[in-house]
DNA sequence: TAGCCTGACTTACACCGTAAGAATCGTCAA
DNA sequence: TTGACGATTCTTACGGTGTAAGTCAGGCTA
């Protein structure tokens, strides 16, 4: 039941609210279901509403990205001499906070992140590694290589959207479709669920690629 | 000029038509720009007639993923002794075909590939590292990861699909605004262009990833 | 030749993002 | 007290979307 309200009564609406608002709302509904009228629904308010807080809905998906990507590193101490057991850290930060907003998934793999939050947490990075002896051409590589490997294998891991969910069968559920004679070995990954472990593969092949930059 | 046609007379159109038109609009006038209607009007048809051919869009979408793997693997070899290079040449031919097709990156990163033509792929490689004795749980692992890790880099790659392009500046187009105080390193990166290099740093990580595994 | 089937077209609906303008409030000056 | 103003919201409207439902014409089979 939302409060009636004419014009001119404020809603005391904030941007950063906005934000919360739609960063609920994604999470709970699913990113294609997010509308500005349905956005506006939540916050008691009318679509057009939002357009003074946001330019428009472009704007709000990229501050879900930033958000979501505050959220990963707020935590995150201060890098000390040793800038792998760092490194590992951040990913496995952005895995998480990833995994918890599995709506913004999409975003933040399509969207490049250039608001000044990101920048920020960037120089950090450069910062941190190169104080650890890396030199920066090298550091920028290992910080998009592990950012970049973190986004793609959480979104297999996610898969489908929710929102999309349920529309397509994973290939869980598609085990017993499956010809054991044409696909042997696929059946007997099903089976044996070798090879689906996303968090222990998701750990192992950051350390591989940490081990392999700090050797080289 | 699309020529006037009449109920009943067929368009000629067939399912392989549909997609390669929708492969081509994507490609020249970006995602965000695909709907039925326009698809229709570039194969001189009402968007409803698509509909014989395709359940609906998200069907469509899924099959432009599949056409672009298909493509990518099309010419791949079988593999030999050494699963090393071939995975190798897998992750470079992915990353060719997503670069190809760059409207269908955002996809291909989103949408579960549960193709028939995709389980046969994923059988395919998985058979053939176990003939260089991988164990299959690890095959799994590492198919998984050159994958997910191309797929993630790619899209960092592209930046924002096509048909976005332009509605926002990327790091290099705000060097200017960049505060050399509050950003030392990140103006230093763009200056020396140092760790910016998409190729080689692409090479580099699969062949650390590669090696890691092997090695392990 | 009669009739059905297939594929295309037409219409319609609910929804979308958002541009433009009207309506209403709190606040402050006269 | 009154009036004007600026801020914030609502209303209306436009062109676009995916797609369900119904209609219509031509080609094939009986």
């Amino acid at each position: 039941m939302v409060a009636e309200r004419r014009a001119g009564t404020k809603a005391g609406l904030s941007r950063e609210q906005v934000f919360d608002a739609a960063l609920d709302f994604v999470d709970t509904h699913g990113l294609p279901a997010l509308s500005m009228r349905k956005l506006g629904g939540a916050l008691g308010v009318e679509a057009m509403t939002l357009y003074n807080y946001v330019p428009n809905k472009d704007a709000l998906l990229d501050g879900l990205v930033d958000r979501v990507m505050e959220t990963a590193f707020a935590g995150l101490d201060e890098p000390g001499d040793e800038w792998v057991p760092w490194m590992r850290e951040f990913a496995h930060a952005l895995r998480r906070a990833l995994l918890a907003h599995p709506g913004v998934l999409p975003l933040a793999g399509t969207r490049p992140v250039n608001s000044p939050e990101a920048l920020r947490m960037s120089e950090r990075w450069l910062a941190g590694m190169r104080a650890g002896g890396v030199p920066l051409g090298r550091a920028m590589d290992v910080v998009n290589v592990v950012a970049t490997f973190t986004i793609g294998h959480t979104l297999a891991e996610v898969g489908r959207t929710p929102g999309h969910e349920g529309t397509e069968p994973n290939l869980d559920d598609r085990a017993d479709e499956l010809d054991p004679v044409e696909f042997p070995n696929l059946t007997e990954v099903i089976a044996t669920r070798a090879g689906l472990d996303f968090d222990s593969r998701f750990a192992e092949a950051i350390d591989i690629l940490l081990a392999g930059y700090a050797a080289a």
